[in-house]
RNA sequence: GGGUGAUUAGCUCAGUUGGUUAGAGCGUUGCAUUCACAUUGCAAAGGUCGCUGGUUCGAGUCCAGCAUUACCCACCA
């Protein structure tokens, strides 16, 4: 019998290891009705901390998903798993270690990499923990992690594939460089910060050049204007000019090109470029000299002369004293507002560079992405994103995938620095290098964590061992952050075309960010991060679940607003109050009995069908935030309010026997199918209730109970 | 500079192909209560649907322009 209020903390655990001892989770264990496979991987969460709010969400809306196609009878496969997340858990790894006043750069690498290594796994053990609290109905017999040994060994073997498709170099090419955590970053990996900073404009030979970085000068030897720029008309490409300069005088040539600006400052400039994209560029072009100014720790090189060894910081208001006892300083703009490049993680500013690092050619793979997407392949929830996607798909930039880091999968490579080559070898035999004979060392990089994680619907699926691949892919749905529209859903499209030949997935579910109640970003500096344990701490599982899925539409920030959670803690005990009032009123009944309707309660179970027709419309076009709001005001004003109360009179006692028995069918009828239609939205609550009525022809668990038609 | 959204009740948001008096949750106000539930019930207040114009018999919904706002991308000598 059910007693008193609903409580939560006494229901979940219980309900969830119930659920997980039936094997029910795994699909190969589903009675035999489940045969049309049914197919979501769980995005790999980051095995480098706690679930936060966005994790509900995601644990909610797929959660949803699968207890919705599983109780339709397919053969449903939520597959979970973690990521080793490479510069992200090193980040995170590194603080822990600074805090303990250590640091990454004393240690071998393969003390760092068994440390991160166990903090990973401690890590592993919190997320499964709390994954299940979330109600995660996930098949754990088939967790995967993006370290596992058939993972490496397959994204091995797309990088030795691609190199020899010939849509992976080692190119010498500028890359973003973060001088604290000393590795490169791809242009995803950076953000724009504004800042003040004096702008300088200094007399170089006839010209006057604006920069804000006068210590990146000192190598300047080309002065570029656009070729139509009357200003200058007098000078010719390619001009030689002898000028006095920093460190004394030098010879500079005279470059024209379109990048330009004419309207910019003097619409000169001299060009750096080791140190600066467009500058690298406008070499390419002109296949100019490219000098090392700044080393990787940020510090002057020789070429500065009596600067050398100096950090940038300190060096340039020396150098610009310097330039004013010469009379090179024009004049100097103060507070001078312009973005510069940080490193998302630390902020510190970061250096271009130039580095050898391996690419991945990226236009002819995206070429196939968009194409399968224009062929509408892959359906965009919210449908906006698709033109993201196609829009992201026909700008593409070549993509940098080593990174300096140890965490991460080893690229399995040779490199020759007598020569620079660099090849794939993965049997680690190759101690020669074709090109120039001479002795190769192996790469000490790793891959980017999108390189793996691209091709996580194949390797979560064992790619490309047969069983469950064939069974499983493509899958059905991708649901994510709608903020991985271009960091994520484009490679998993792009491997996925490019091993399997099919698209990895038929819908992608984007969700919008979790918010606090105010609708700010959560972040730890704000101190407003919600912790979605302590939520359902307070309020239970399920009201935390249906919370986040009411009047949530796909794509659209969320504000967590804790009195409407509270509304459906509430809601909760309704739904407990009535089955409660229900089940009291049911002592005498068997589901034997045959019971002829009146005429209301004819009209209350066709007016349930419609509810039923269109709870099922909206499940099945994704439009959950309408679905469970009409169940939830179905259940509360027309069950509670109407329905239970006009059936009161037909169940007192001395009531006719037979309208008696036809009212409790009616309602065991009405509860039941609404407990259907809550459970993929609040699993254990309904779980529970189910498990005490005297249902005809019940199944072992509402999970696994079929989607009322 | 480019892109994508948003703008509807005090707050957070729905409103499906244009069709009577525009909805929900939370909040607010009043009343009720030995009844499954006070974690309740009943009732009420509250919106010229950002602005201007257009299409239409009819526009919150379609089109154009404007304003405000959020996010994303690029550039910044």
């Amino acid at each position: 019998m059910l007693e008193g209020q609903y409580e939560a903390k006494k229901v979940e655990d219980k309900i969830y290891k119930l659920w997980e001892e039936s094997g029910f989770f795994n699909p190969d264990n589903l009675p035999t009705r489940h045969k049309k496979p049914f197919t979501i991987i769980m995005p790999p969460t980051n095995a480098n901390g706690n679930l936060h709010a966005g994790h509900a969400l995601v644990m909610t809306i797929e959660d949803i998903m699968i207890r919705y196609k599983r109780m339709e009878g397919f053969k449903a496969l939520w597959l979970p798993g973690l990521d080793h997340a490479g510069f992200e858990t090193q980040v995170v790894y590194e603080k822990k270690l600074e805090k303990e006043g250590r640091s990454r750069f004393k240690m071998e690498g393969a003390e760092l990499y068994k440390e991160i290594w166990a903090f990973t796994e401690e890590n592993k053990t919190h997320i499964r923990n709390q994954v299940k609290k979330m109600g995660a109905s996930c098949d754990w017999s088939r967790e995967k992690f993006t370290l596992d040994q058939d993972v490496v060994k397959t994204v091995h073997k797309t990088f030795d594939k691609l190199y020899k498709d010939g849509l992976v170099y080692r190119g010498k090419r500028i890359i973003n460089w973060c001088t604290k955590h000393q590795t490169s970053l791809s242009d995803l990996e950076t953000s724009d910060t504004e800042q003040q900073d004096k702008f300088y404009y200094l007399k170089y030979g006839p010209f006057i050049i604006a920069t804000t970085r006068p210590e990146t000068k000192f190598g300047d030897k080309y002065v570029v204007m656009h070729p139509n720029d009357k200003r200058y008309a007098e000078y010719k490409e390619g001009q030689k000019i002898d000028l006095e300069w920093i460190n004394g005088p030098i010879t500079a040539t005279i470059i024209k090109d379109e990048a330009m600006d004419m309207e910019m400052g003097t619409g000169v400039m001299t060009i750096t470029p080791w140190h600066s994209g467009v500058d690298f560029e406008i070499s390419e072009r002109h296949n100019l000299e490219k000098e090392q100014i700044i080393d990787f720790y940020g510090k002057l090189l020789p070429i500065a002369g009596e600067f050398a060894g100096m950090k940038i910081l300190e060096a340039r208001p020396k150098i610009i004293e310097k330039l004013q006892q010469k009379g090179l300083v024009e004049k100097i703009e103060e507070n001078y507002k312009h973005t510069v490049k940080t490193c998302y993680k630390c902020n510190a500013i970061i250096e271009p560079q130039i580095m050898n690092q391996w690419f991945v050619k990226m236009d002819p793979l995206a070429k196939k992405a968009a194409q399968a997407v224009r062929a509408k392949k892959i359906t965009f929830i919210p449908d906006n994103y698709r033109k993201i996607f196609l829009h992201w798909m026909d700008n593409t930039i070549d993509w940098n995938i080593s990174r300096q880091i140890v965490w991460g999968i080893p690229i399995p490579a040779k490199i020759c620095d007598s020569c620079n080559a660099g090849f794939p070898d993965l049997d680690n035999k190759v101690i020669a290098c074709p090109n120039c004979k001479k002795p190769v060392r192996a790469d000490k990089d790793t891959f980017d964590t999108w390189f793996s994680s691209g091709q996580w619907p194949l390797v979560a699926l064992n790619y490309p061992d047969k069983k469950d691949f064939k069974t499983f892919y493509p899958t059905n749905v991708m649901e994510s952050g709608a903020d991985l529209i271009f960091k994520w859903i484009p490679r998993m499209v792009i491997f996925g075309l490019y091993l399997a030949k099919k698209v990895p997935f038929n819908t992608v579910y984007l969700h919008g960010l979790v918010l606090d109640a105010k609708g700010q970003k959560m972040s730890k500096s704000k101190g407003n991060v919600i912790n979605p344990l302590d939520l359902i701490e307070k309020y239970g599982t399920d009201a935390l679940r249906i919370n986040l899925v009411v009047g949530n539409t796909p794509g659209t920030s969320l504000p967590l607003d804790e009195n409407k959670i509270r509304g459906y803690k509430n809601f909760a005990n309704k739904i407990w109050n009535a089955s409660k009032f229900v089940l009291m009123n049911l002592n005498d009944y068997s589901p034997k009995t045959k019971v002829v309707y009146n005429a209301k309660q004819k009209k209350i179970l066709k007016d349930l069908q419609k509810i039923v027709k269109n709870t099922t419309k909206q499940m099945d076009s994704f439009k959950f935030y309408l679905a469970s709001e009409e169940i939830y005001h179905y259940f509360w004003h027309a069950f509670c309010d109407k329905i239970i109360e006009e059936a009161k009179p037909a169940l007192i006692e001395g009531a006719n026997k037979k309208q008696r028995q036809a009212t409790q069918q009616m309602l065991l009828e009405v509860l039941t199918t609404n407990l259907k239609l809550l459970h993929p939205f609040m699993p254990f609550i309904t779980e529970e209730i189910y498990q005490q009525l005297p249902v005809k022809g019940k199944k072992e668990f509402l999970m696994i109970e079929s989607w009322p038609k």
